[in-house]
DNA sequence: CATGAATGAGGCTTCATTCAT
DNA sequence: CATGAATGAAGCCTCATTCAT
């Protein structure tokens, strides 16, 4: 992609990180391989960017747009009841498995700058959850606690997904079914916590 | 640790290797940086093992062990009901969050030696879960399911815990109460998946 | 030499690999002392040649056009009669014998990748030698057999000017006698095989 | 061989060196292979000598040896006429062409040390042939020179056997009659050089 | 705006050598 | 007489960074 123009914009460096991140996670967000699929050559990323972290630090911005406010905007655009979007939610982080090995690896890379955006989409994810649960009636306090489950749980299941897809049911239904299960597990009366 | 003295055994390579391993994942087990810590240099290491890959493999079996093995026998040697038993597996793999840190790291990483221990260790310790609800009375097979769930949410935590403690509760007794909320939601009855 | 410039070739390094090779064969075309020898670091290497393997084979072939179409050429240009050419072509080979010393190690050299390369110049040297037995008037099938073992009294004399010279006549004019001869016996009529 | 007892003696080692020595050349006494080879570890060998090359220069001595003296002595013992038994020299060194693969190795290595060895089974091997042309009724300096000559030709052939095989014919008989060839133009009449 | 070229830190590996026991 | 363990020089390779043009 953005291969055979001439004149690379920074913006094309950001989207060229974001393709690595989403592969590799933070440590493949190396300027060599980058310069490489973008058809340029080292020299381009420092013309654009003082260093590799800048790059990354961009490219982890950009991502963080894409895996909160992107997200959330795609759900709430189609509409629905609460419980309907909170399904939907589900349903985009759950099936695009292949992308979420980069999410993992970002997700728990130490590296502090990585960090403070992860601990900033983890926030907004847990906050919008939340607020669906609000708006499903659920009392606040209780919202509160429950949407961190719900994450957990969710966190769980792209974990089990990238790294041993084979403890996870095989079947598109059956994977269906879990979240159904996790939903009406959060969505439901009695959960004192 | 294990410095000052000569003569290091293969043992403390692995020990060192482990130490590594809990700080940086896999990509930290690197030999010199191990010497450095160990007071020794380079040499010792390719004395005691062909390769910085047989390190780290042996490294990851002994993690296998204590990940699995070791904390099994933990539970079980204090005994209690089944349910009592989740609980404390629960308590024992939260609480040592920062040794979690490197624990992550090796649960994404995509080398195929790392996975193979890693989908080892999944498979343990799921079963082993599994188990825990067959004792306490859950039909073997919804158990099976359950445990795939109770797995992720339990990877969630420790992933909420090690990446953005902030958004757990920081109280023990919060923490307490949410471990509590987990095994009530794994061990009630009416729970279709 | 080539030293004091700033911005190397591939093909500096190259030479740099043949002055390495002459002088120690193929195990002396290491990157780091060709880097020091060239006045710049490994670095420099790597930017022009993926692996020191690569460098090595570029050496080889090189090598390999100098000691065949180099040489043949040289002879060619000169004219003359084909016993005249043969006298030639060994003067140029016997009187260049500190070059010799790193020929001889690759002739003798175990890797895979050089033994073909010295395959394909046997080939050729042999080839070479037979075409002017020929065309001195020997009978084709015969020459081949001559070419043969002119060649390898050849290979024995470079062999014996490298690792022992004392074992050679020392004047210049017995050692151009000893050419003779062996010029003489190759193109002398009666000669079963 | 050697393996299996205890107490190893300077001697074995040189064995082991020797054995080495003819498959891989000079390089090829490393401390550690051969100390794997018997059965041993690297101390043994310090304790016998000194040094690698102190290791290195006893097994050189001792292919010396071997390689005139031994040669030149089960020649003799067989008798025959002289150029019987240039012949029969000629068979020997010819048709143990694997062993040969360690000797040329040794003919090439530039150390000094190795030098000074080949120097010395050079000067023996050409004064033995001398001796036998002198014999079979060739005036002493055409021997000389002649002896030179054919010396030559045979370490040609040594080299072509090693290291392009498909250079000289394959067939035993035809080798055969290369040696003949060779015999027969070293010890004609006229040859004036 | 970049390219081409080079630098150097960091890590892997081999192997002769040393040394305490 | 050796073993087991360690040292350190040398060479391979990668990659962030720098720099002249």
């Amino acid at each position: 992609m953005t291969t055979g123009k001439r004149q690379l914009t920074a913006n094309d460096w950001v989207e060229g990180a974001l393709t690595a991140l989403a592969a590799g996670g933070p440590d493949a967000v190396a300027i060599e391989p980058i310069a490489a699929a973008l058809g340029t050559t080292k020299g381009s990323a420092y013309w654009h960017w003082p260093s590799r972290r800048a790059l990354l630090i961009a490219a982890l911005e950009r991502w963080q747009e894409v895996a909160t406010v992107g997200v959330i905007e795609a759900v709430e655009t189609a509409g629905g009841t609460a419980s309907e979007r909170l399904e939907r939610l589900l349903a985009i982080t759950t099936t695009t498995v292949e992308e979420r090995q980069g999410e993992l690896l970002i997700l728990v890379h130490p590296d502090p700058d990585v960090r403070a955006v992860v601990s900033a989409v983890t926030d907004d994810r847990v906050s919008y959850v939340g607020r669906l649960l609000v708006e499903h009636g659920i009392d606040p306090v209780d919202a509160e606690r429950r949407a961190v489950l719900a994450y957990a749980a969710y966190l769980g299941f792209v974990h089990l997904a990238a790294a041993t897809p084979e403890a996870l049911p095989q079947a598109a239904e059956a994977r269906i079914a879990l979240q159904h299960t996790l939903v009406r597990l959060m969505t439901s009366s009695p959960n004192a916590s």
